[in-house]
DNA sequence: GCCGTTTTCGGCCCGACTGTTTTCAGTCG
């Protein structure tokens, strides 16, 4: 797929056109494009061999023709035309906060500036002073801001900033000044990643409130304190931001804070064309403010359900809540049971015993046991003797529980050929079994694609466990052809696994929403090595909201029986190999 | 550059803050 690619290049003719002082409307123009690429769940390539590019909305005949430029010529001339004699470190400086633009290209224009050490250097030597529109206090940001560019992070995964927010949101929950609390911003909405924390409150005492949160004890550095906006550093080296609004404005701030961008941006227009305003103090109608007291006022007077925050990307959801056919999107409650997870075993650090009384604290119904196999011997893989004495064990454990079960299964490796690491007659005495990518990843995408379906043919296989082997912000991934997974998926039934795992998170939301357009259940699976780690089950059903799925979509929803069933199905089906 | 239940031309989301200016541009979320 091309789709990344091609967004990337629209992104920076829009950071180059803006730069250049281009029309506003042309440049959003060009970052939309950009962003829904990016987004598109279809195979850009497909979009334009069907000549349906200008079907999506955002991308006209000209977009169109530059993207079909790239595809058969590997280039894309406006881009080639618009970059000449600007570098992209030029074009970097802009993402120094304080820096828009305008300044840059003034500095660029006026000291000949094209990078950060010309810029660091004509401050040393006092060269900004004197220059149009700068002054002390605009020099003083400008150091600052640097400063934070470079020590700033990159965005960091929802699975480190979802533990902290729920810390600060508890502890600021003790103070009585406060009357309501929530996180707001990408968290809300459950995006992988997060770039800064937004959290939001009413009470009666903002300047009291905010104190209490600058004076946490993890905060490094105290970036604002006024009565109604608090910023600052944790010591995770991320920003958080909380703000105290009036309890009639909560609904209007709550929408305007969880974003998306885009999914604002629509929804605004949306409400011009009807003849309303949207701000983040309420909705209005001239001078008379219709509501803003409940996030969904909002929505209701412009004639739509109310949007579940994980689907606030402006991926049709808008469209879905006027027509009312939203999904029905699954809940945490729903999941009964954790269909993939490590004993000490293999390379856990609890036994199976603790991992199964956790997992009956958390509710669940059943528990699925799955050590690694024999090849993966940094895990401490298990061989198949090691693996019957382990089914012994879990049978004699079973006799001893009521109302929760352990399943017995195993990760097995695929190995590199596309076999699987242990026979079929070993794997015909499990309940569950997951097969995995752990070597060979850099096979090129046709053998490991191949070497992936091999597995999913399998008739005992019943989960693909994290299916690109991404990790987020360290890995890319497999060269995998997910179009051709799932339709063998689709085809024999077999799941693809959310995983979890904070910096997994794999599938992601856009091939989830693929895999149920597919018909392609999945497993929401924590492949947890430790007890601790069990709660991750939150983040996969955020992946899977976001996503669009449903109960229904998601094998774990499934009573003990109903599971069983599925993972039986399969074997009465496929063909026997052994 | 995109788009159309007012439009094929003329619009395109909204508001706050800051610093600079003396009425507003730039930046940010």
């Amino acid at each position: 797929m091309k789709n990344h690619e091609v967004a990337l290049l629209f992104g920076k003719i829009a950071d180059v056109l803006e730069l250049k002082g281009e029309n506003t409307f042309r440049i959003n123009s060009y970052r939309k494009a950009a962003r829904v690429i990016e987004d598109l769940t279809e195979d850009i390539e497909a979009l334009a061999r069907d000549d349906k590019l200008t079907n999506i909305p955002g991308i006209g005949k000209g977009t169109a023709d530059k993207i079909i430029e790239y595809i058969t010529t590997g280039k894309m001339s406006k881009y080639e035309e618009v970059a000449k004699g600007i570098s992209e470190e030029t074009v970097a400086l802009m993402q120094i906060p304080g820096l828009g633009p305008k300044t840059v290209a003034m500095l660029n224009k006026e000291l000949g500036i094209v990078n950060l050490v010309d810029i660091e250097n004509a401050i040393r030597d006092g060269k900004l002073k004197g220059l149009f529109g700068i002054g002390e206090k605009k020099i003083e940001n400008i150091v600052k801001g640097i400063e934070l560019y470079k020590t700033s992070q990159q965005r960091i995964s929802i699975g480190m900033a979802y533990p902290i927010v729920k810390r600060i949101i508890e502890r600021l929950k003790q103070n009585p000044k406060v009357k309501e609390i929530q996180a707001a911003g990408s968290l809300r909405r459950m995006k992988e990643t997060v770039g800064d924390i937004d959290i939001l409150a009413t009470g009666n005492d903002g300047a009291e409130i905010i104190k209490s949160f600058v004076t946490m004890p993890e905060v490094t550095q105290i970036l604002a304190s006024g009565t109604t906006k608090g910023s600052v550093r944790l010591e995770e080296g991320v920003q958080a931001d909380l703000r105290v609004v009036n309890e009639e404005e909560y609904g209007a701030a709550l929408q305007y804070f969880t974003g998306s961008k885009d999914h604002n941006v629509h929804l605004r227009e949306l409400a011009k064309k009807k003849g309303y305003k949207i701000s983040e103090y309420g909705i209005f109608e001239g001078e008379k403010k219709l509501g803003g007291r409940h996030e969904s006022d909002i929505y209701k007077i412009l004639g739509m359900d109310w949007i579940p925050p994980e689907l606030r990307e402006n991926r049709g959801e808008i469209e879905a809540a006027i027509e009312k056919t939203l999904p029905k999107l699954i809940e945490y409650s729903d999941i009964k049971g954790d269909l993939h997870n490590h004993s000490n075993w293999s390379d856990g650090h609890c036994t199976f015993e603790e991992m199964a009384e956790h997992a009956m604290k958390r509710g669940y119904a059943y528990m699925v046991v799955s050590d690694h196999s024999q090849s993966l011997h940094i895990a401490n893989g298990l061989t198949e003797e090691r693996l019957l004495k382990e089914i012994d064990e879990i049978d004699k454990l079973n006799k001893n529980l009521k109302g929760f079960t352990l399943l017995k299964a195993s990760e097995v490796d695929i190995r590199t050929d596309g076999s699987l690491d242990f026979s079929d007659r070993m794997l015909e005495k499990l309940d569950v079994v997951i097969a995995a990518i752990h070597s060979g990843f850099k096979q090129e995408k046709e053998k490991i694609t191949q070497r992936m379906i091999a597995a999913i043919q399998n008739p005992f296989v019943n989960i693909i466990a994290h299916p690109t082997g991404r990790l987020i912000s360290k890995r890319v991934g497999y060269d995998v052809d997910i179009e051709k997974v799932l339709d063998a998926c689709a085809e024999t039934d077999t799941a693809l696994e959310i995983n979890c795992y904070y910096d997994r998170l794999d599938l992601n939301d856009i091939y989830c929403k693929k895999a149920k357009e597919r018909g392609v259940k999945i497993a929401i699976s924590t492949d947890s090595h430790h007890t601790d780690q069990m709660w991750m089950m939150e983040l996969g059903v955020g992946i899977a909201r976001r996503g669009w799925l449903e109960s229904q979509d998601v094998i774990n929803t499934f009573s003990l029986e109903k599971l069983k069933s599925f993972c039986k199905k399969k074997r009465k089906h496929g063909k026997r190999t052994m």
